[in-house]
DNA sequence: CTATATTTGAAACGTTCATTTCATTCATTA
DNA sequence: TAATGAATGAAATGAACGTTTCAAATATAG
């Protein structure tokens, strides 16, 4: 029996995903995911095969921890307002905690990448469509509940959700006033109560 | 006397900015620009300096023809509802012309190089000011005409349409669905009315 | 212990990068 | 028309790029 891999996997996507956040695709470096993964070079194209598809686990990595994370959070709420407000506060969570205006690096990748590679498109429109699902669901069940709005269907408002999203990540870059910032999230979620 | 400059350096930013947004500030090459503007190599270093200097000033030609753009458009209305409308009657333009799925260069810019380079992000957060200033101009004559809605203050809301304007631009890039994206401004702008 | 199959390290691959160099071309004006 | 000085073209710079190569090291199973 051969020699086993001697790497987690999962840690070098951690840290693959935090350079590409960091530096984006085109700004990071073979040489960056090479120091910071601490993976040798060749194990890096034997294990991954080349920078891009590197760059597609990462980003179905960093997909999935945050899922994962969203997922741990919406489960403690078991009504469609608190669940929508964690849903922002998640997201503002991540802009306070992010000092060094990285941006999401899935909405990063839209900007960058989106017109460029076709991979990255299709899987950039399956999270896309995934979000939009989950919000649609929160949405649905706040109008059957009768504490969300009910003059626009429920895909209206995911869909304004979805935007709201990415525009408060997009400005948390450049402003990050707690205050300011939470006063934004609740003149947002005004339009669907 | 010596031989002048036989090209206009208007049209040469132009044609370097539809560059840069087409690629991104390190997807584009200084052989792109070469290519893209006519000029010899050594004519753009004489003239712009380096990649970053004539990218800055790409970014600021980007800026002031949509400044023109949103000035002229706006000189129309005369008043606070009709004119954030025709704001983001223009953003919709954008991304229905958008056909290549380019998104908005500062917008890009800011996902790109805010966190690597101190004078894009400088001239971000100008810019940033800017709109947020000309955005609560619109709603504080809004709230004085007593269409809009005063529970909350001008610059709030004006923090509000900028998220919004971002969230918009960025939700059109994979989402181009005119009718969708025209009910979603409707949702938008019903905060404020 | 030996054979096996893979990981690893280091060097090298050819290409492309941003930038520089410099002789030549050109339009101006004295 | 001759002197001027910027614009130009083409080549060269060295560094960095993504990727490949291959011998050496390594851990397992027989």
């Amino acid at each position: 029996m051969p020699k086993e891999a001697t790497f987690s996997r999962k840690e070098v996507l951690q840290k693959a995903s935090a350079v590409f956040h960091q530096k984006g695709y085109n700004g990071t470096s073979m040489q960056d995911l090479v120091d910071s993964t601490g993976l040798n070079r060749s194990s890096i194209y034997n294990s991954f095969g080349s920078k891009l598809q590197l760059f597609l686990e990462a980003l179905a990595f960093y997909q999935s921890s945050n899922n994962a994370r969203m997922n741990k959070s919406l489960l403690g709420h078991h009504n469609a307002s608190d669940t929508i407000k964690a849903v922002f506060e998640l997201y503002l969570q991540d802009i306070l905690a992010d000092k060094d205006k990285k941006g999401c690096l899935l909405v990063n990748c839209k900007s960058e990448m989106a017109n460029q590679e076709a991979n990255v498109q299709s899987f950039l429109e399956n999270n896309q469509e995934r979000t939009l699902a989950m919000l649609e669901d929160i949405v649905y069940n706040g109008q059957m509940e009768r504490v969300f709005n009910e003059t626009q269907s429920a895909s209206d408002y995911a869909l304004y959700l979805y935007a709201s999203l990415q525009g408060l990540r997009m400005t948390g870059i450049l402003h990050q006033n707690e205050q300011q910032l939470r006063t934004l999230i609740n003149t947002i979620l005004k339009v669907i109560h």
